[in-house]
DNA sequence: TATTATGATGCAAATATATGCAAACTTTTT
DNA sequence: AAAAAGTTTGCATATATTTGCATCATAATA
């Protein structure tokens, strides 16, 4: 009987759908908006209204959703593009792009309770940083540079750069003084970069010097977090920066269910 | 019955479209204008109302808070570009270019004979740095991030980057660190970034804290040489850096000889 | 000094935004 | 299957922003 009711249901649903506008749904309608925004650079709230068939106050409150998310920039009477950098910024970034849109979206929630946030390099860090709320009101610290000039677009983001020799190849700094001004510093977070990351062999990196960093800004922060897109999960690169007593937190673009991540679960390690 | 109201709706706007210019949004009408004045340099106030077809009143206000935002620099009748702003490669600069290739070629000759050179802020020095020989053989260092980003294409220099707290406005770092470190340093050559020069007032900033930083680096450096574009020639702005004492090298796009020029002769200093 | 071009300021109309509310719709709980 | 709780939506209202115009002030130029 219940399946009998429910198989009406669908099929009624089915029916009114061909017969009736089918209404979109919300998530459908910010997919949307965003899609012409990529397209047009811009975007009118009349217009859309108009074109989608709700009303100027659920579009409204779309763009404002979406600008809570970072996707946008809502400006009087529409909204804009968020980002015109001359790096590769995620709008570029073509397919590959849903991966890092899920990870950045989920590692929003590290930024909530947060104010002073490590950094450091990598181009994961870079599109999360990038995709930040515009009006989140945070200290980032970092020897990433790329990272600290998309912040340029996140007025309320105090940034703070570590000084010391450039490296071209990862566009990030390194020193001896970095380490040293690590001494003195607490942060609520820090967001990890690196290179291969193993449920074995923990959290390894291609460059020396920098796995030093970062087992300095391990012990700089409350609260440790890496993001992982698929590609890297199961590799193992050179050195090793820490197991995972030291992480807090995995982020993937997976289900944190995915038997992908099976191997990784353990006591005091958070799976997003 | 609601296919042919949807299909007539359409076209409706379809029509509706053709025949009303869709009106601009001010953030698009602000892009617009930083776009018209990275090309020209220049821009008319008069004429860019005419351009965009607003009122001339809207185009002031957006000039003005365009202003605010240090993207520009307002002056009667119209604005300039903020030379102090650096986002733009030489290749995209257009004609202003001519101008910026005969500084940039004069100011190689000072680093024939240098090892260690400090640049700071401004886009006078990122065009400089940017046309240096790609087989140059020196260590920079800086506290200007796109400087030290547009070195990646010069694989022989190496590059130091001061750092502190970011400012985005100008995309340079600056911190008490910075001053520290200075102390310990012998640079052969001092490349000064700045906004006015004058022959009588000397060198002048808009900001306090990198006044500071400046008269620290003349300290550290052996040789201090100043490159300015003609618009900077005789202007003045709030804080003063230095007197032509602590000058070495004036170099401008004009000739030595230039009659614009015969103010700034003086002893000890060298023209170029 | 007179003349003209440009700048600043206040105002009203048009347009856009924020907020509370009730109806429609979903999901969860009972 | 029904009730309860929670979302989403569209509308009405009050508030805020943007715009063009009129007016007066200020700077440039002859």
């Amino acid at each position: 009987m219940q399946t009998f009711c429910f198989v009406a249901y669908i099929f009624l649903h089915y029916i009114a759908n061909i017969f009736s506008e089918p209404t979109m749904m919300k998530e459908e309608r910010q997919r949307m908006i965003i899609a012409k925004l990529n397209r047009d650079q811009r975007i009118n709230l009349v217009e859309l209204s108009q074109l989608l068939e709700v009303s100027y106050d659920s579009i409204r409150r779309d763009v404002i959703e979406l600008e809570d998310k970072g996707l946008l920039k809502k400006v009087h009477g529409g909204a804009v593009a968020n980002s015109y950098l001359p790096f590769k910024t995620t709008q570029g970034l073509g397919i590959a792009n849903q991966e890092i849109i899920q990870l950045t979206r989920k590692a929003q929630k590290l930024f909530e309770n947060a104010r002073i946030v490590l950094m450091d390099g990598g181009t994961t860090n870079f599109h999360i940083a990038e995709q930040l709320p515009k009006n989140l009101d945070i200290t980032v610290i970092t020897n990433n540079l790329p990272l600290a000039m998309v912040l340029n677009e996140h007025p309320k983001i105090e940034t703070i750069l570590l000084g010391g020799t450039y490296y071209k190849r990862y566009q990030i700094t390194l020193s001896n003084e970095i380490m040293r001004q690590l001494d003195h510093l607490q942060a609520d977070l820090y967001l990890m970069g690196f290179n291969g990351v193993h449920p074995e062999h923990g959290i390894t990196i291609r460059h020396y010097e920098e796995s030093l960093l970062k087992q300095k800004m391990i012990k700089a922060a409350r609260r440790v977090a890496v993001c992982a897109v698929e590609e890297k999960i199961n590799t193992v690169e050179t050195y090793k920066v820490c197991g995972w007593n030291d992480i807090d937190v995995l982020i993937t673009s997976l289900k944190p269910t995915d038997p992908e991540l099976a191997l990784f679960r353990r006591e005091g390690l958070e799976i997003w």
